[in-house]
DNA sequence: TGCGAAGCCAAACGAGTCAT
DNA sequence: ATGACTCGTTTGGCTTCGCA
């Protein structure tokens, strides 16, 4: 079974606690070494060629030890140079070396290796294996301004070969240029998914939560003009029933609410007609099934792969297919036209299928020429914008599972999903385009709040760069950060602010920016003091600042950027699923969508994560809510939204719990604690939105259910010490499940739960009623906060 | 009478099963 | 082997109830 890979980096300010002859290895960054604490290491430089390096142990230090000063040398280190080393696995490190003038050190590309000998034929002969499986950081395609690497011969070999380079390589890159080049309607990005990658995240032991996740990176990374969603192949999908759900958004609004055929264009210009089902009774969701199989077949869809789906056409979609699962260098490298393609793809398929297929699709292109001679509009790119974004949001889908498997699943979710959080950090450092490091001095993250581009990188570039560029942020969230010229010099200015508020930047952590040449830069945190990566950096939301950067004369506009994707609210209520986007832990920028509803037309400021709606409740009442343990908040937010809100609290007044949003780690901690005080008798909860606000009701699993209660409404006590509280558990007969809905407001309320706080319930005195469930509460962020109350001008 | 909370139906969708 | 259909869970939203 494949496995998943971990890229985690550390940096290095040489010399810093090490000597030229030795390199300690923070003491934060052990645990990614597999527990390797002796052994040769393989730092790949960017010159391409590897050194040789024995890791050695001392007390409880790790050190690049002999060898390392062969390194040094070969690439000239120099006392305040930078080196960022990644993690590959196996004590291979890719190693990036940055000189004192923040640019990446010109001599280190072209530099070689001075060992030699036996033990490096050996090492490397060990290593090979996972080396040539692997990418360089500088193997990406070559897009724009790009640093000369004459001597990265692996990576011009690369692209040498892959000149002819089919859309699926480009779309591996990060390049938007290079997308352009192939397809001039697309302009879009895409995460680089290498096909080093062993990654098996998904349906092959990948739980949904992992999926989605992936699946909503993908979407966010990903941009068109066309409507678009985003699928990760599981297993049902290329085996077992091969089918493909499409999301029901995107079913509802551009698929016929029948049975229908739709051609399937991968983007070598081959084509499949597959059947669209709808599936439900009302006939608005829709199944791919019929002929899909076939296309998965044609283009070597594996479990993990990625699928994006664009919209081009009426009854057509062309497919972007990421390798993620087995690779094939054909595959990956586009070298095949699509006529090799077909002829190979078909020499392993059934003779059946292959005469079906073709035929379908022969007779599915006629219909798509009708349809165009029907005078089928192209579609209207401003509207297919924000339907892309739509789409792209509803990508994400609820996961459900049941029982002990999913919780299961859903903790190996949460450890794999920490783990792809390194790999996304790999990846988004893996690119080949110039980038410059920073360390924050006070000035950067106070007082003026600007930082400095170095000189010689703004030299290289600076003619290119408007007055705002963007930063993206390892989170996938971008800030609009103002550049301004001074003389020579460019600083980050107006938006800086932000951005280190944000990201709780404080002096002497350490950034680099990766520029990639669209006015974008993505940017690497590090932890000035273990100088390993900044975990919650990848984590962060943007906040609804109270106030903008005074120096800011402008907002950024909404859908400026055409590299976000925007979970629109508007898609609440008639149109989509709101708790999709505001549950979604992973959502990437905030909604400032404006909201217009069918209903009503209510001003309500939107809340970010920590935020929610507490209706009046019965404890409540009669009491001031100023005096609900305290004191009133007025938000001075500064964006206001036509929102509608179709949950029916409106008018409710909302509150916020003040405290900041939980990070992945805190959640998956939590999750882990919850899970062990676990027994057998209980269950366990982790709260969602709609658990601790809006709906107020929380299911409780079937098979629980099935075990402890009666299949009627019944009361449950819930206990938490000794105190109590009443709720209601309500038994839905037809569906054969239930879950507590009055009272449990105010077991919410009083206990102040909040999103993804765990809860686990243990019975006691089984057998006797009411229940009595025994509480106990893992909380996400520690110390209970009182909900404050929002001015309801401002919502 | 108005509004918020409670109650509950049904849509949506992932994923598995079953018929062909 | 294939593809249509069904099931289980989550969640949106409508209706009813009760209080001020």
């Amino acid at each position: 079974m494949l496995k998943l890979r971990r890229r985690p980096h550390f940096v290095n300010v040489f010399p810093s606690t090490s000597s030229v002859n030795r390199l300690k290895i923070p003491v934060g960054f052990n645990r990614n070494l597999e527990g390797r604490t002796t052994g040769s290491v393989l730092l790949r430089g960017p010159s391409g060629y590897s050194w040789v390096v024995e890791l050695v142990r001392k007390d409880d230090d790790l050190f690049f030890d002999e060898g390392w000063a062969d390194f040094v040398r070969d690439h000239s280190v120099e006392c305040g140079d930078f080196l960022v080393f990644r993690h590959d696995g196996d004590l291979v490190f890719d190693v990036k070396v940055f000189d004192q003038s923040s640019c990446e050190k010109e001599a280190a590309f072209h530099c070689k290796c001075s060992q030699g000998g036996s033990e490096y034929d050996r090492i490397v002969g060990q290593k090979r294996g996972r080396e040539d499986e692997g990418v360089s950081l500088d193997q990406d395609c070559e897009g724009l301004v790009k640093r000369t690497r004459e001597s990265s011969s692996e990576f011009d070999r690369d692209v040498g070969d892959k000149e002819h380079c089919g859309y699926e390589l480009l779309l591996a890159t990060k390049t938007c240029r290079g997308l352009a080049s192939c397809d001039e309607n697309h302009e879009g990005t895409i995460l680089k998914k290498t096909g080093t990658q062993d990654l098996n995240l998904h349906g092959g032991g990948c739980t949904p939560m992992v999926a989605e996740f992936e699946e909503k990176k993908v979407a966010q990374s990903f941009n068109s003009s066309f409507p678009f969603f985003v699928r990760i192949m599981k297993r049902f999908n290329v085996s077992g029933s091969y089918t493909l759900n499409i999301p029901y958004q995107f079913a509802m609004e551009h698929l016929p609410k029948c049975k229908t055929e739709i051609v399937l264009r991968n983007l070598k210009g081959a084509c499949w007609t597959v059947n669209s089902v709808p599936t439900t009774r009302v006939h608005t969701s829709h199944t791919l099934c019929g002929g899909w199989l076939g296309f998965v077949r044609s283009n070597e869809i594996k479990v993990g792969d990625i699928c994006i789906f664009e919209f081009v056409r009426k009854f057509e979609l062309r497919v972007h297919i990421l390798r993620v699962g087995g690779e094939d260098p054909d595959r990956q490298s586009g070298k095949a036209g699509s006529n090799v393609l077909i002829n190979r793809s078909d020499a392993t398929l059934p003779k059946k299928f292959v005469k079906k297929s073709s035929k379908v699709h022969s007779k599915s292109m006629k219909k798509v020429q009708m349809c165009d001679n029907k005078g089928f509009k192209m579609l209207d790119k401003k509207k297919y914008g924000n339907a892309a974004k739509k789409s792209a949001s509803v990508a994400l889908c609820s996961l459900s599972r049941s029982g002990n498997e999913k919780q299961e699943a859903a903790i190996g979710g949460l450890r794999m999903m920490l783990a792809l959080d390194e790999e996304k950090a790999a990846q988004s450092f893996a690119s080949g385009f110039p980038s410059f490091v920073r360390i924050m001095r006070k000035f950067n993250v106070g007082g003026s709040y600007t930082l400095e581009v170095p000189e010689k990188f703004a030299k290289n570039i600076k003619q290119k760069l408007p007055a705002t560029v963007t930063l993206k942020g390892p989170s996938g969230i971008i800030w609009d950060v103002g550049l301004k010229a001074d003389g020579n010099t460019l600083f980050f200015d107006c938006g800086w602010k932000i951005f280190v508020e944000d990201h709780s930047l404080v002096e002497n952590d350490l950034l680099i920016f990766k520029y990639n040449g669209m006015s974008h830069f993505d940017v690497l945190m590090f932890d000035g003091r273990s100088l390993c990566e900044k975990a919650a950096s990848y984590f962060v939301r943007k906040c609804e600042h109270t106030e903008y950067d005074s120096r800011c004369q402008t907002k950024r506009k909404m859908n400026e950027t055409p590299v976000e994707i925007v979970h629109n609210s508007s898609h609440c209520g008639l149109e989509s699923s709101p708790e999709k986007s505001i549950n979604n832990d992973i959502e990437t920028r905030p909604s400032r969508q404006p909201i217009t509803s069918a209903a009503t037309n209510k001003k309500m400021r939107i809340m970010g994560s920590s935020t929610r709606s507490v209706p009046a409740r019965k404890s409540l009442r009669g009491k001031d809510l100023t005096t609900f343990a305290a004191e009133v908040k007025v938000e001075t937010g500064d964006l206001e939204f036509d929102q509608t809100s179709m949950d029916g609290d409106v008018f409710s007044p909302r509150y916020t719990t003040g405290k900041r949003p939980a990070t992945q780690v805190e959640k998956a901690n939590v999750f882990l604690m919850a899970q062990e005080a676990l027994t057998r008798e209980g269950f366990m909860v982790v709260m969602k939105p709609t658990h601790v606000a809006r709906r107020f009701y929380m299911a409780i699993p079937t098979a629980w259910v099935a075990k402890h209660l009666s299949k009627q409404n019944e009361d449950v006590i819930l206990r938490i010490n000794k105190q109590t509280w009443k709720a209601r558990f309500y038994y839905h007969r037809n569906r054969d499940c239930g879950g507590l809905s009055g009272g449990w407001r105010n077991f919410v309320n009083d206990n102040n739960l909040d999103e993804d706080d765990a809860c686990v319930f243990e019975p006691a005195d089984v057998g006797n009623k009411p229940m009595i469930l025994d509480v106990s509460i893992f909380r996400v962020l520690q110390a209970p906060v009182p909900l404050t109350q929002v001015h309801p001008a401002l919502y």
